[in-house]
DNA sequence: CGGTATCTTGATTGGTATCAACTTAAGTGG
DNA sequence: CCACTTAAGTTGATACCAATCAAGATACCG
């Protein structure tokens, strides 16, 4: 199994605050998983005790409402850890994880965390700055989801997912959700969010064909987004 | 002006975790002051450079979002803290903050509380587990938003009400709001939030003159919130 | 190649916003 | 204290947006 100290992946989390000891000693208890496409990472109600850094693929982050339809509240990528706050709140989870492709993590538990918590303070302000920016977008999300209509919510989410995973070669977005991932994004029905793709492919403000999507005219899309339809 | 050493109010939040010296050295630098009834306690896209311990009263916290209507996010009331993500993120504040009835308020300068993060890990992790907490109420509150009926929403807000702020002698709910705040947590139209209101009361599920609310049948109310309606 | 999941379009229904008119309550100044 | 002014609350009518139901088309997979 690869070594902590050497995975470049760290640079791009708050790990990369650990110290050279610090790292030893999580390397020494880490776990490596693969969790294939469609297949939960964890699910809401579970208790994780620790920590997973995303090493490779794409992961959905969702849970279910009371009326019983799935709400994805965001998606995460190489890089990202992710469990940090039911590590913190030393809770179950509250939300469910779903690789949306075949998933490469590490899985760091709790009392290695919890101990370079208490003794590394830049680590632990780094942590609170992941916290805070996820409360922030969090917040932005309540608002958008209360005062937006699905049209422009769809309009941003196709920008932050262009912003977010960039585009390949042929300016297709480099991540391909069903209509149904879009519906769950935005919070409608997957019939609205096809319809609406449908009339961004019409007035071209994007083309696609089956789930590969391409944005042609990202200004436009923006108006969208702020209501001028 | 009184002493942090003495204030009784630190008790609710992660002040608590402070050694003595540390409350001395916030106490010498803390300023307090009142806010009248709509005013605002600090304003989006403002630096507040600390952050505010709420004495008493109570404090609507709101966005504006892009289409121009008003969303409230949060109510926070005596006890609690505001202004530690903006803080933390080193960032102007990205909500309003607004006194809904007089406030009175210390405010504690950003340098005395990243000083004592840094020294003190068990005020650090309290104010972890705070954000953390905030995380996730604000990720149901997403997908409250996105999945629920406005009917459903006002059914939950007025049984968190219920909850959060108590109610006096005759079973009245210790916060007086206005139809159009109601609206605003809610995410709605006023007339909605009113239509809403009358029909839970034409039920018997509450009654009310003016701004005086009283639930005869939380079990009622907590059926409609998950649906039943 | 058949079967199943995903996607697409149409028709209908229901929920919510919006506009308009009016009523009641809450100040405010003479 | 009353008349006036303004803000807040209420109700009805209408229009629009989005959910749902239904049926068919296309893509995917064993």
């Amino acid at each position: 199994m690869s070594k902590c100290q050497q995975c470049i992946i760290r640079q791009f989390n708050s790990l990369k605050h650990l110290s050279k000891e610090e790292l030893v000693r999580v390397s020494a208890c880490k776990t490596s998983k693969i969790v294939k496409k469609g297949e939960y990472l964890f699910e809401e109600g579970t208790r994780i005790n620790g920590i997973f850094c995303i090493k490779d693929g794409i992961c959905k982050v969702s849970k279910m409402s009371e009326n019983g339809r799935n709400q994805t509240i965001n998606l995460i990528k190489k890089g990202d850890l992710i469990g940090e706050r039911s590590l913190i709140s030393d809770e179950p989870s509250n939300l469910n994880a779903i690789a949306l492709n075949d998933l490469e993590v590490c899985f760091i538990p709790k009392e290695e965390i919890i101990r370079d918590l208490k003794s590394n303070p830049t680590f632990t302000m780094s942590v609170l700055n992941d916290l805070a920016k996820s409360l922030k977008n969090s917040d932005n999300f309540v608002v958008d989801m209360a005062q937006k209509t699905v049209k422009q919510r769809l309009a941003e989410t196709l920008i932050k997912l262009e912003d977010k995973f960039g585009t390949n070669d042929a300016g297709i977005i480099n991540l391909q959700l069903s209509r149904d991932d879009f519906a769950n994004i935005v919070g409608t029905a997957t019939e609205s969010a096809i319809r609406l793709l449908s009339e961004f492919k019409k007035k071209e403000l994007l083309e696609f064909k089956g789930k590969e999507i391409k944005i042609l005219n990202p200004k436009g899309l923006e108006k969208i987004a702020q209501g001028f339809s």
